[in-house]
DNA sequence: CTAGGGTTAG
């Protein structure tokens, strides 16, 4: 006999016909508690048919089998027979409305499910908050912002903020995400971890130290548990708050840390110019057998690049691949290429880019570009330049940046004979820049001034 | 102790 774990749900149905089974040898068969629970099960594995037979069976059916009959066969999808269920009911309760409110709004009809809304006489928290919830899956801020100031406030809950929070945070909106924060907090509401941590984000993003400050006394207050998450938040905030040593001591009293948080030390130690704290901090995360990903080394040598620590640079790239088995990206070489530039190595960073993939990826060379137009190597901006208008022709930067290059070298006829080439080929002048998300952090290699920020 | 709402958070 075949046995797959992973097929929970089969499972459940056995064992769902199973009990069935018991529930007809024992004389329950007319425990409308049982039968209702029954009906439940069955559409809970997808069977709402046989939920369905039951229900036409039974003698004795009360509002809560209609309920689960009505929250099955939309639950199963079956929208129309459970509104068609729905009509016939002559007493409807609230939970009647929110089960088909609810059916309507996981198919994404959100026009019908607040049609019945509107038409509700008693609504309760569910009713407003299943709403809310439908809009907010949809990014449909606006409805989700009117209900929201339409609800009572004796009404709103958690959940009702916690949907608010995830919505503003989808979009950006941390300003949003604060105030409605301040909102829960008049109201007495208790917040729960994802507020929290969503709220701190917010807090970073704002660059709001107060309001972070305010959130870590609430977590102290409470004696809340300071998990790898909710940490990392607090450790994101205070380093972007430039408060690098406050960020240091929240890392230290975490009990708890995944890969990420010491991702987050690691690489907020870096931007604030610590880099040999930050290698120690990695030797640490080494020691406790956390293994570093791709983010750790971009942190690593991120730390290094800021703090101009060359031959570590180079020993933890090698490390990266040598020792870790890990592929370094086009933000790696990027982070290579800018150390190794600032150092006045342009050979070793051409070399770089040239002996690996990154041959034709225009941040490296634009990287190169704009190391050599500041160190006024004209020959190694010229063949960077080269590779720039072969990979892409109409990118204006590279011919202002190697224009510039020109003038400040004193060779003013080469720098006029480029800016004529660019208006003779029609390439306008723009922002001149790239960028990659990893992460959630934009890593912008802008050609002219050669910064990985 | 049978029916209805949320979170891929850092």
């Amino acid at each position: 006999m075949r046995y797959h774990s992973a097929c929970s749900k089969l499972k459940a149905i056995k064992e769902g016909l199973q009990l069935h089974g018991q529930v007809i040898k024992r004389g329950l068969s007319d425990d409308v508690f049982v039968q209702n629970s029954l009906i439940g099960l069955y559409s809970a594995c997808g069977l709402v048919g046989f939920g369905l037979q039951l229900f036409d069976k039974m003698s004795d059916r009360d509002v809560v089998s209609w309920n689960s009959m009505v929250s099955g066969l939309v639950g199963d999808g079956f929208l129309e027979e459970g509104r068609l269920l729905f009509d016939t009911m002559l007493e409807k309760s609230i939970v009647t409305w929110n089960c088909l409110i609810d059916g309507y709004v996981k198919g994404g009809l959100l026009y019908e499910a607040r049609g019945l809304f509107d038409r509700m006489k008693d609504r309760d928290s569910i009713s407003w908050n299943t709403m809310i919830g439908g809009y907010v899956n949809l990014c449909l801020m606006k409805d989700a912002e009117v209900l929201f100031s339409l609800m009572p406030k004796e009404m709103k809950d958690l959940i009702t903020f916690n949907l608010m929070v995830d919505g503003y945070a989808r979009e950006g909106r941390f300003k949003n995400i604060v105030e409605v924060f301040e909102e829960m907090r008049l109201l007495n509401i208790t917040p729960n971890r994802f507020t929290i941590v969503s709220v701190l984000t917010a807090c970073s993003h704002l660059v709001a130290l107060e309001q972070g400050e305010w959130v870590q006394a609430y977590i102290e207050r409470n004696e809340i548990e300071l998990d790898a998450v909710m940490g990392t938040a607090l450790v994101n905030m205070f380093a972007k708050c430039g408060n690098i040593d406050r960020a240091i001591s929240v890392f230290e009293s975490m009990e708890e840390r995944d890969v990420l948080a010491w991702n987050a030390m690691i690489y907020n130690l870096g931007v604030h110019g610590y880099g040999q704290q930050a290698l120690s901090v990695f030797s640490d995360m080494l020691k406790s057998n956390i293994p570093p990903d791709e983010t750790t080394f971009l942190g690593v040598l991120g730390a290094c690049r800021h703090s101009g620590l060359v031959e570590e640079g180079k020993r933890y790239f090698h490390l990266m691949s040598e020792v870790h088995g890990l592929v370094p990206k086009v933000e790696h070489y990027g982070c290579m290429v800018d150390l190794l530039s600032r150092a006045d190595l342009l050979e070793d960073a051409k070399e770089l880019i040239e002996t690996s993939e990154m041959k034709s990826s225009i941040p490296m060379w634009g990287a190169l570009l704009g190391a050599s137009s500041r160190l006024g190597n004209v020959e190694m901006g010229e063949y960077a330049a080269k590779h720039l208008m072969t990979l892409d022709p109409f990118d204006s930067s590279c011919y202002v940046v190697l224009s510039n290059m020109y003038s400040a070298a004193g060779m003013n006829e080469k720098a006029i004979a480029i800016r004529k080439n660019m208006k003779d080929h029609g390439i306008e002048k723009g922002p001149g820049y790239s960028s990659i998300e990893i992460n959630g952090v934009i890593q912008e290699f802008t050609v002219g001034s050669n910064s990985l920020e």
